[in-house]
DNA sequence: GTAGGGTTAG
């Protein structure tokens, strides 16, 4: 055998590029592009494409762009992929009036040009953009469907990459295939989406789907952030692949919905399975302890980390630390935690800190840490309502009025508070004073009716939770339009007796908001599920689920 | 040798 049948050839290159881009090493790719040039492979078709890919997906965009200027090839038809990989690149750079350009300018195009154009626009917020293009396809494939799936989804309009996934299968009886369903599912988790997101496990037994780690932990994780958490446990059994990522979100699941001891024995047998925990795992088993006040445990696990794994806590870790110090009340520890830990704390850090401030109502240090705050982000409107927060939870309103003051002097705009709720499959958003619902008041009549039933149990409304400074009664109205209420109201008008209620805040839930809940359930004898931004609330009999400690 | 995916604060 000679040297020579070992030598790399135009066939070997393309392989060894692409390696190259999964390790990630520019260095590597230098030397293999001299190697290339020693050889006298550069103007190879495929060793061409290879390169310039390699280039684009390491972020090298002028020299993909200076070899692709370079390749007398590109001006001949048969030339897409040159053209493609170069278009992702660009679009990959966020340069996307380059990509455009080439698109306009390219010979012939295929799927993939159209698929990698499209993918670029909606990645980089140009949706409009992407959807017109979209719909000037004269063909699609999956890939292009998903792509508008997934790309709506990171917009945020993740009713729309639902409506696009069901038209996909429904209309255009386009199968969908892995990849597919892990978005759709994914957007139905963000936005508890239920009824969806079970069409969707219909049709994933329905078409004989394999439940592989990836759509089986896109599925738990649906069902755990809907709500359903007895659903994603089954979910969790009959998927066999089990990787770190579907562990995860299974603990995850018990943490938001309060069940401590499910959420660590799940850690420690996956531990057993012989699965490393990751940052992930670590931070989902943290919450779960946080959550449960379970400090000594929360701390034990946090050592473990280092100890253990060799896993350096991130920033991440560190907040869910000071979050289990500050909601057990213990604010001196949590403030020592701070100052002692190696890295910088960040804006996260001293904002869990002020939570448990508010919580405890220790306004000294809640002073103090919103100078932290303010410091670290002058414009932030969190740091203000937090502190106006504060001021009123304690009814000092001088205060709160002139943190709004300086609030507005520095304009700041504070966070709408949203709220959706599921009724027949469809959902309907409403934020604080919503008056643009088609049925508005068939919906203020119902709360009306609600607070004063409740009224009449015991419910007192608990206007410590209202920013501003005005008299006891308009107090009580502030409150009373909180978009969740508003949500509520519209469900019960809307479904049958017995019937659950579904609501998902995009803030947290305020303490009054939480008590009415409790009494409603109870008076109309519904089970009320809220998913806030950190976990859910189930109210049922006049009790949640998470005996208010939250 | 080109296009699309799953967990992460409060």
């Amino acid at each position: 055998m000679s040297r020579l049948d070992v030598r790399p050839s135009r066939l070997t290159f393309p392989f060894v590029l692409k390696s190259v881009v999964g390790l990630g090493d520019k260095w590597l790719g230098g030397m293999v592009h001299g190697g290339i040039l020693k050889m006298g492979l550069e103007f190879d078709g495929f060793v061409r494409v290879s390169l310039v890919d390699m280039y684009a997906k390491m972020e090298l965009l002028s020299l993909a762009l200076q070899l692709f200027d370079e390749s007398p090839e590109r001006n001949k038809l048969d030339s897409v992929l040159l053209w493609n990989v170069v278009i992702n690149g660009c679009c990959k750079s966020g340069i996307l009036e380059k990509a455009v350009e080439l698109f306009e300018a390219m010979p012939e195009r295929n799927l993939g040009s159209w698929n990698s154009l499209i993918n670029g626009l909606i990645r980089n917020g140009k949706v409009d953009k992407a959807v017109e293009l979209f719909e000037g396809m004269v063909e699609k494939n999956v890939v292009s469907w998903t792509t508008m799936v997934h790309g709506l989804s990171l917009n945020g309009m993740h009713e729309k990459a639902l409506e696009m996934f069901f038209n996909m299968i429904e209309e255009e009886g386009v199968r969908a295939n892995d990849l597919t369903l892990v978005s759709v599912l994914s957007a139905c988790a963000k936005t508890g989406a239920l009824e969806a997101g079970i069409k969707i496990h219909k049709y994933i037994l329905g078409n004989k789907f394999r439940l592989n780690a990836a759509v089986g932990t896109a599925l738990i994780d649906m069902y755990a952030k809907c709500g359903q958490i007895q659903s994603a446990s089954q979910v969790f059994r009959d998927t066999k692949e089990k990787d770190v990522r579907t562990w995860s979100v299974m603990i995850w699941g018990w943490a938001i919905h309060g069940s401590v001891e499910q959420a660590l024995q799940c850690f420690e047998k996956m531990k057993l399975t012989g699965i490393e925990p990751d940052e992930v795992a670590f931070l989902a088993v943290l919450t779960a302890c946080s959550h449960a006040g379970l400090v000594d445990e929360g701390l034990k696990f946090f050592d473990s980390m280092k100890l253990d794994y060799s896993i350096e806590p991130t920033m991440k870790h560190c907040a869910v630390i000071v979050d289990l110090y500050g909601r057990a009340g213990q604010l001196d520890e949590a403030l020592r935690f701070i100052q002692c830990m190696a890295l910088t704390p960040d804006f996260v850090i001293w904002g869990a800190l002020f939570s448990a401030c508010r919580a405890h109502k220790n306004i000294e240090m809640a002073k103090y840490v919103s100078e932290k705050l303010l410091q670290l982000e002058p414009k932030h409107s969190g740091s203000y309502v937090f502190m106006s927060n504060i001021y009123a939870g304690v009814g000092i309103w001088e205060e709160v009025e002139r943190v709004r003051t300086s609030m507005k002097d520095k304009g700041a705009a504070k966070d709408t508070g949203l709220s959706h709720v599921e009724v027949h499959g469809k959902l309907h958003s409403f934020v604080a004073g919503d008056q643009a619902h088609m049925h508005t008041k068939e919906i203020y009549s119902k709360l009306e009716e609600m607070t004063n039933r409740a009224r009449e149990h015991g419910y007192i409304p608990e206007t410590e939770w209202v920013l501003h400074n005005i008299e006891e009664e308009e107090k009580e109205d502030a409150l009373g339009t909180h978009s969740e209420k508003l949500a509520l109201a519209f469900g019960l008008i809307s479904t049958g007796p017995g019937v659950v209620l579904r609501i998902v805040k995009n803030l947290r839930t305020c303490g009054d908001c939480h008590s009415l809940m409790k009494h409603v359930s109870k008076l109309s004898q519904r089970e009320i599920v809220v998913r806030d931004i950190k976990r859910f609330h189930h109210f049922k009999d006049g009790i949640c689920s998470c005996q208010d400690y939250w």
